[in-house]
DNA sequence: CGGCATCCCCATGGATACTG
DNA sequence: CAGTATCCATGGGGATGCCG
């Protein structure tokens, strides 16, 4: 769309802003994996748990807090014996989702040309110079 | 498409990883903003310096050696006195940029409903628990 | 002009143990 | 079950200075 018709200057600092604050909350190491498992449906800490592999207890509840205080998760507790809390991925956190579909799009069908390149780039490092 | 079709299982690992190594990119602080301002053309070091507000030239650098070494940018010296060297986004990082679109856009609009959702969330601080 | 080298801070996040 | 609390390692990234 844009192609070739912006200026270097052009990149505008709002959207540079709000692209970062983006970046927060889905770069945030566990962040996605979360919305992801939660975008399906409520589902609890202890099966967050066990979805999302090498997640330590910690960082779950650290990034599920974040999550909420964003709106991008609704925290639900049932005072039952033993207490039963459920996460669901809100509106706005699914539409976040959808948006990160081309980037991982992109993720899959790049991986192996940057791998490559990497390689490439390491082989000539003694060369470079 | 996966309203709801998902299950909680299904976060499937490739997708995963390839996700992951994709924010490890554009997730960089400054990696968006130098591949934005190479897109639109070559563009040399002391322009994205001038052009990208805050970044140091350390960080430039460095920035620009990893997007360099993953195939993202093509770096051009030009072999004058004083020495100029430019930067030009490869397609794959003018395809990232374009698979960044979506996101720009839920931050743009969202970013207001969550920065009410975090000044509520956080004035609520007491009376939660 | 276009870097690299050095020092330092602190936020992210892992491991482990305890609790209502 | 669903967290808290504590300690600690790693590294991203800022500030500054020197160099071809």
């Amino acid at each position: 769309m844009s192609e070739g018709s912006r200026l270097p200057g052009d990149v505008e600092p709002d959207v540079c802003a709000a692209f970062r604050d983006a970046l927060d909350r889905v770069g945030s190491k566990w962040g996605m994996a979360i919305i992801a498992a939660a975008s399906s449906g409520p589902i609890r800490f202890a099966e967050l748990h066990r979805t999302i592999p090498g997640i330590s207890r910690r960082m779950l509840t650290l990034t599920l807090r974040t999550l909420e205080r964003d709106g991008l998760l609704v925290r639900t507790v049932y005072p039952t014996v033993p207490p039963q809390v459920e996460y669901t991925a809100t509106s706005v956190a699914r539409e976040l989702f959808t948006s990160t579909r081309a980037l991982s799009e992109w993720a899959e069908n790049n991986h192996e040309k940057i791998t490559a390149s990497r390689a490439a780039y390491d082989r000539n490092a003694g060369t470079r110079r």
